[in-house]
DNA sequence: CAGTGTCACTTGCAAAATGGAAGTGACATA
DNA sequence: TATGTCACTTCCATTTTGCAAGTGACACTG
């Protein structure tokens, strides 16, 4: 993983720009966290179902911290903690990850996400109003799953 | 990359679901090159200005016609070509695409994207609109920029 | 306020994926 | 028939990933 800001970017297409951002199997998972689950540290993001490895984390962190889709700020509760959130530039994902979303309730058979029936009914009736609900949302301290 | 469809998957989350399938670098630019330049041979996607390599190329075009993204059959014109198409897994892929290139023209100041300004206005104004035009005309063999 | 636990990482190393270069065989073209 | 083109495959070096085992800073507990 490059970690400098060096010109040594493949192209200027406008896809390729954001598949060298998050264009990998661990990126959108930690900003999907965020959004739906209100995580917040390494510890929490580490706890989720599909395993990173503590390395790998770490890097993924770093590298959104310097591409601005995440900031860092040491936790006022407690001095061993980093909170993690979304910037302007990593809430504007949240259209990309709805739309992800809509693509594998529709193709994947076993997505859990077809048990949520209305929310799935109301992103299919118009992703773009449901991304600027859960933005707004996201920026003021919220998630979708509050549990 | 896995090649066979063994229940080795890291989860069932929808986000997930569609990492596991193009969450690579390389992936979603052989989808934009159908939809935006037309694209359809393996020569073809192999001179896309990021330069793949022959070997991965070949094993993403069949994984992606493995996970019923593409579809392949012999060139009809030339017996040493196979032509490559969306299928309609594959065309909805449309919508997050775009997002992406929303994304990009926003965030990437660079980006090639910035000077079709119709184009991104068009976009910003409903994403989901243009989608379905997109698909429908990439569905009847068309595609964006046809030069 | 020493001892233990928690937290956010880092390090080392093996395994897997990537990338470049050089084939290879089927088909097209001259 | 000879040569070129096309879609790959193979080989190998390099990079990235992933697991396991640290490590140091800070929090909590008796």
């Amino acid at each position: 993983m490059k970690t400098t800001c060096k010109e040594d970017v493949r192209s200027h297409c406008s896809v390729n720009y954001g598949l060298e951002i998050f264009g990998d199997k661990w990126s959108l998972l930690i900003v999907r966290d965020i959004v739906f689950a209100g995580k917040k540290t390494y510890g929490e993001f580490l706890k989720s179902e599909e395993g990173v490895a503590t390395n790998i984390l770490a890097s993924r962190l770093a590298f959104l911290e310097e591409q601005g889709i995440l900031s860092k700020a040491p936790s006022p509760a407690d001095g061993r903690k980093d909170l993690y959130t979304l910037t302007e530039k990593g809430l504007d994902l949240i259209p990309i990850l709805l739309d992800i979303i809509v693509w594998s309730a529709k193709h994947d058979p076993k997505s859990n996400v077809r048990r949520r029936k209305e929310f799935v009914a109301r992103l299919n009736r118009s992703t773009q109003k449901v991304s600027e609900e859960v933005k707004e949302l996201v920026r003021s301290g919220g998630c979708i799953f509050s549990q």
